[in-house]
DNA sequence: TGGCGATATGTTTATATTCGCATATAGAAT
DNA sequence: ATTCTATATGCGAATATAAACATATCGCCA
């Protein structure tokens, strides 16, 4: 599930990629961090994600945060401390987001595979 | 016509971009060199098209050298020397890939609007 | 043949991003 | 109290990307 989507013909793809921006212009969420939210879910830890996503603590913590910041609301809860050192569960807000994105990218490569399909048979015309 | 496509819903947008991969992964053609291949179209010239783009000229002759190296074949015929200096126009199969990626384009901006419509509606149930 | 203007290209400088190191803190359990 | 582990965060190093600088070549025309 890493690297942007797309379709494919002979030897050359048509790739594309969605994500979230606010009115400045910044990046917010795109589908590397989306994975890593989805991931959380999974796993209930912040750190376990990271893990699985093969990206530091340091970065999945960043990029986090730097999205939470953006949004203007939290998308993890966490917590530190206790027997197993801490833990984070996504918030009702981040549910909701990962469920919508989800059904997002299903109905954006259905569009996609009619859309390239008609691009490649014009380039080779 | 500079930056990323998408839709917009309140104060969020949705963006989304399309290129070109060849089989390494390595990225051929984006927006901007569809753009600067439309300009040359456009003025005869790649220094006016880069003039025109507000980049130097050595970027857009990086990028149009670059894009053939990965296609494997010219998407535009340079002329140097003469009264004028030189010229650039394109070859048939550059034309064709701009005249094929802006009904791409297009199709792209009907299908975004209808589904980042839903989306939005789902991130706010 | 000398000038002009666009193509052609190597080299270097600057800027932006990302990566990783180091370190602090919380809190349940023993 | 001490230990254990995940969260939290500053900062310098390492890369990647882009911008800028410097020159060479080509060929019509005066």
């Amino acid at each position: 599930m890493a690297g942007p989507k797309g379709s494919k013909y002979f030897d050359i793809f048509l790739k594309f990629k969605v994500w979230l921006e606010n009115t400045d212009g910044e990046s917010i969420l795109g589908d590397g961090r989306f994975e890593l939210i989805y991931c959380i879910d999974q796993l209930g830890s912040l750190k376990a994600a990271a893990d699985k996503m093969g990206i530091s603590y340091r970065k999945a913590w960043g990029n986090i945060k730097d999205a939470e910041e953006k949004l203007g609301f939290l998308l993890v809860e966490k917590r530190r401390g206790g027997q197993h050192g801490g833990s984070s569960v996504l918030t009702p807000e981040g549910k909701k987001l990962i469920e919508a994105y989800k059904e997002l990218l299903i109905e954006f490569d259905d569009a996609i595979y009619q859309i390239t399909k008609k691009f490649f048979n014009k380039v080779n015309e």
